[in-house]
Order: C-alpha cells, then structure tokens, then sequence
RNA sequence: GUCCCCGUAGUUCAACGGAUAGAACGGAGGUUUCCUAAACCUUAGAUGUGGGUUCGAUUCCCGCCGGGGACACCA
C-alpha cells in the first residue's frame, strides 16, 4: 500500500501487479489479496520446520546486527554527591542500562558513562557543616544520611551563609583540607551508589563527574568568546540562537556576570570530551524531560562549535505515588531507593516462600523477582508516560510482569532438569502439527525483528510487549503439548521449541537488564 | 505570554498511517489422576472535542477543552 501510495496507484491493483511477479511456492501457499490491498501469506508447515531448525540454531537467536555500528555514548543515572539516590533516579539508571544493552548486542561500539553531580554550590554548605557539627559516629555508620542533616542544618541557618561562601571559595581555590572533605564526600557517596547499582545489576564504563571537567571551563568559555560563538551580553557569557525560531529568545548562558561557571558549561566541556577525546559519534542523553530545553540549547551550542557528532536528548516521565503527585513518603521526602529495591526484594522473598519453600538460593531467587518486577513495571511501558508506582500491580505476579515471563523460563528449565541425560531427543527433522506449536514458532522468529525496532525510538517496552506475547504463547503451548511424554519427532521439536524459547527469553530479558532464575 | 509532553475500557498500560483499536488488573463463567495452577480457556467493556490531509487517522496538520512540565545568570 505504501507503493500505491507513491505511484498514486490503486492498493488493490498493485498489490495483484506484485503477486502476478512473485514466486513464493516453496514458501507458502497461494497468497491472498485481501481488505485494502493486504497480502496474505500462508506460511507452509516444512517451510516453517526448516525456517525454525536455522533460526534455533543461531547463537544470535535470528537478530541481525545494525549495518552501520555507531560510537555511542550513553550518559544516564548520574546522581548527586552527598545525596541519597531516591526514585527519581530509578528510571533513567534503568532505562539508559537497557538502551546500552540492546545497542551493544546490535553491534555498536558503547560506552556508558555516570556523570555524577558532584560539584556545586552545595559543598561550601556541607564542609561547613563537617567542620563545625559533624557527628564522627554517625559518619562511620552510614555517612550519606550525616551529610544530608549537615547540608540541612547549614543551609537553615542564615547565619551560616557567609561561614559556607568562604568554603566554597577555598574549596574552588584548591585549598587542601577542604579538597580532602570533598575528597571524603564523593568516595561515601560512591560507596553508597556502588551498592545500589550492585542490587540493580548495572555498571558503567565511566564515572566521569561534573567536577573532571573543572580545568577545561575557563579555556572552553575564553575560546568560545573569541571564535565569536559565544559574546558578552548583560555581564554574562551567552551563546545566541537567532536562527532557531525556538531557541530564539532562550540563549545559553556559559559564565554569570561574576565570572562563575553553569550547568551548561560543564555539559559542553562535557561534550567536547566525549567526541573529541572518548572519540564518539553519537551520544545519548537518558534524562528526564523537564531538561528538554536544556539539552535543545547545548545541542545546538555544540553544533554551532562544529563537534561532528549527533546528540539526542533521550527524555522519560515521571514516577508518580498513589496519590498522582510526584512519589514522595509520607513526610514529603524523596523515596530511597535502597529502601525500595530492599522493599521490592522482601516481598519477592516472602510470596517465594510461601508458595516454594523447599526452594535452594532464595535470597538469589527473590533478587532476580524483586529487582525483574521494579525493572520490568519500567520497562514494559512508554517511557513519556508519568506512571503510578504500585507494589500490588509489579508484585502480583500475575498478567504482564516480570515474573510472569520468568515463570515461562522456570517451566522450560524443569522440563530439561526431568530428561535425563541419555534420553536427548538427537538430530533430525522437525514436525509441526498442533495449532499452538505454529503459534510459538511464529512468535519466535519475531525476535529478530523487534530488537532492532527498539532504537527505533528508544522504546524497550516493544521488547516487553513482545516479551509477554512469548510467554503467553509459550504458556498456550505447554498446556496444550506434553513435551516429555511425546514421542519422536513431535518430542524433538518440542524440546526444540522450549529450548530456543529459554534463550530468547533469557537474552531477551537480559537486554531489559532482568535476570532469570532456574527455579522459582 | 512562548515552548514541550500527555489525554484510549471502571483502573493501569499497548498499538512504523492499515484489516474487527490489543493486553493486564478488577467483573462474570470454566479448566488440574498430566512436564511448576505464579498457568490456561471463555466473556462484557474504550480512542477528550471540532475541523483538515488520506483509499484509510489513536497515529500527521490546525483550533478548543483538560492535566503535567520548562522558560538568562540553580543543577
């Protein structure tokens, strides 16, 4: 239809041209012109059978790598220092994971990188507040919570104002002791990410922060003026945009009118390095929208710098609580994520036990559930949608969630753990008869087709979909078709089916980042 | 005021411009001497509104209504 359209054809005479031109005999039976112009093609069962043995076969489970890799840098979670990580963090870190998985598994050349918030205005407030009311005890025990009580306790008392501008002016100037504070700040803070990202199963290639880029600011604003990029206007160093009708009145501010440094002169000298020095092409940007006219002015600032590469600004909504405002607890603060993720595997803990107590490695089970279930509530829908956040929905264990697709992976691995060893199906030709088997089968070969559709428009949750129409086939499937007690062909390509099953989910779940467990 | 995003069953979400708008939860009904019933099967129920483009619009364009967000010296 889409050539009809083109030649100002009619759907239906066009799609009868092609057909007249077609020889797909070997393939399937007689196609049928229906509706509009739709073709239909009846796939013929041996076709399938030999289409099935290959693609079983294939350790790249039919997904063709991308024709034109690319250097990709993803940029996503980045954190604040000396702040907790809270559930506002939870979707890009998850997200920006996925996209670098699926990117990598296409074949593109992939560095992930935390650009962690750990320079500002707000350490003069929190060596302050080390120097003259720290709690050492405290500190010891989980120094993170100490530091958000001391930024607090400064940043209420405006008699402190002065006292933590003067640290920050030392700490600016390099003076040591207060380097050694903030020194001390970003390894807590690590420590406290690093087990947070543990729990979640994500890593990165770099932790490349604010502050790495100090040095370049001055050299980069100093260049930018004289290229004539950027000038001077009210006092300040902007960049302009009288050729973009939407960035016309919105310019980019590079240094204050006292000399200071912003968020978007960081993000720029950011950028240079990336393209320049981590010699990348496209760089990827996992933010929340309300940065979107942000990103707009530093994309078009680097473009006005001549950086050959792309830049996209990959934004996603917001988390919500049940009552529809931004998810906050009860006292109005941000959410922990620890404490989620902790509370996510303690109920994934329990309903395991409860319903398998016999189970080895529970606390590995209930992680893999726990983490899958939060991971897979994400992924599962379009990352513009503000979504509520709800234990019962991700948790229930029902419908489309993460434990529903891993059951299917459960069922597959108990299948192969009652065959015994010498009784393997062997070689041989496959035999397709039952309705559900076509089904799976038809499902299967999709897998290589919705990968790549993912970057499309950086959607996982078409790998969810997908997913979840998998497991439902494959669930039709082991209803309906006895595997063990089959016999012959029909055995053998039962065993086939679940075991190309298992490793499309298995990889398929592993791009969203979600493990599987042996049992469940 | 300008710009951006979102409006789909009771609820939470899907649908490169394609066929009868898919699921899930919740509702109603059914399935287990059988490989994990965390499952399967059946069933009722929806595109905010007005135009336009098109053979065809949830999708693209314009207006309106409703919700959220961003808009020079914070990050």
């Amino acid at each position: 239809m889409l050539l009809a359209k083109s030649r100002r054809e009619n759907p239906r005479q066009a799609a009868a041209g092609i057909l007249a031109r077609l020889d797909v005999a070997d393939i399937c039976e007689p196609p049928e012109i229906a509706g509009a112009g739709f073709i239909n093609f009846r796939l013929r069962p041996d076709f399938l059978a030999r289409q099935f043995a290959e693609t079983a076969g294939d350790p790249r489970l039919g997904v063709p790598l991308a024709a034109r890799p690319r250097r990709i840098l993803v940029d996503f979670s980045s954190p604040n220092i000396a702040k907790p990580m809270h559930v506002g963090h939870i979707r890009g870190t998850i997200l920006g994971d996925a996209l670098a998985r699926v990117a990598r598994f296409l074949g593109h050349d992939v560095v992930t990188d935390n650009h962690v918030g750990d320079w500002g205005t707000q350490f003069g407030k929190i060596i302050c507040g080390l120097k003259h009311f720290r709690d050492d005890a405290a500190l010891a025990a989980d120094p993170v919570p100490e530091l958000v009580r001391l930024y607090r306790k400064v940043d209420g008392d405006e008699t402190l104002l002065q006292a933590s501008r003067d640290e920050l002016v030392k700490l600016q100037g390099g003076d040591p002791e207060n380097r050694e504070w903030w020194n001390r700040c970003v390894e807590w803070s690590r420590h406290a990410f690093e087990e947070i990202y543990a729990l979640l199963g994500v890593s990165f290639d770099r932790w490349l922060g604010e502050s790495f880029y100090n040095d370049a600011l001055r050299p980069l604003v100093d260049r930018l003026l004289r290229s004539g990029v950027a000038e001077i206007s009210e006092g300040a160093a902007c960049i302009f945009f009288p050729d973009d009708p939407a960035l016309r009145e919105a310019p980019c501010l590079i240094r204050k009118s006292d000399g200071g440094y912003l968020y978007a002169t960081t993000d720029l000298a950011t950028i240079e390095y990336r393209v320049r020095e981590l010699n990348r092409d496209l760089l990827w940007y996992v933010v929340g929208a309300p940065q979107q006219l942000h990103f707009k002015q530093i994309f078009a600032a680097a473009a006005k710098m001549g950086l050959p590469a792309a830049a996209i600004h990959i934004p996603f909504g917001s988390i919500l609580g049940e009552n529809r405002k931004l998810m906050k607890t009860r006292s109005g603060e941000n959410v922990p994520l620890r404490d989620l993720l902790m509370e996510g595997i303690d109920r994934a803990r329990r309903i395991v036990e409860e319903k398998n107590p016999d189970l080895p490695e529970r606390e590995e089970i209930a992680r893999a559930i726990g983490i899958g279930a939060i991971k897979y509530a994400e992924l599962s829908q379009y990352r513009m949608t503000d979504y509520i956040f709800s234990w019962d929905k991700m948790l229930s264990f029902q419908g489309n969630t993460a434990p529903y697709l891993q059951n299917a992976y459960v069922r597959i691995r108990s299948i192969f753990r009652k065959l015994e060893a010498g009784a393997q199906a062997g070689a041989g030709e496959f035999a397709f008869a039952e309705p559900a088997e076509f089904a799976l089968a038809k499902k299967l070969f999709q897998f290589g087709e919705t990968v790549p559709q993912i970057l499309n428009d950086f959607r996982p949750n078409i790998l969810a979909n997908y997913l979840y129409e998998l497991a439902n086939a494959f669930h039709a499937f082991y209803e309906a078709c006895p595997v063990l007690k089959s016999e012959g062909a029909i055995r053998r390509t039962r065993l086939a089916l679940c075991d190309a099953t298992a490793r499309v989910l298995e990889k398929g779940l592993g791009l969203l980042g979600i493990e599987v467990p042996a049992r469940m």
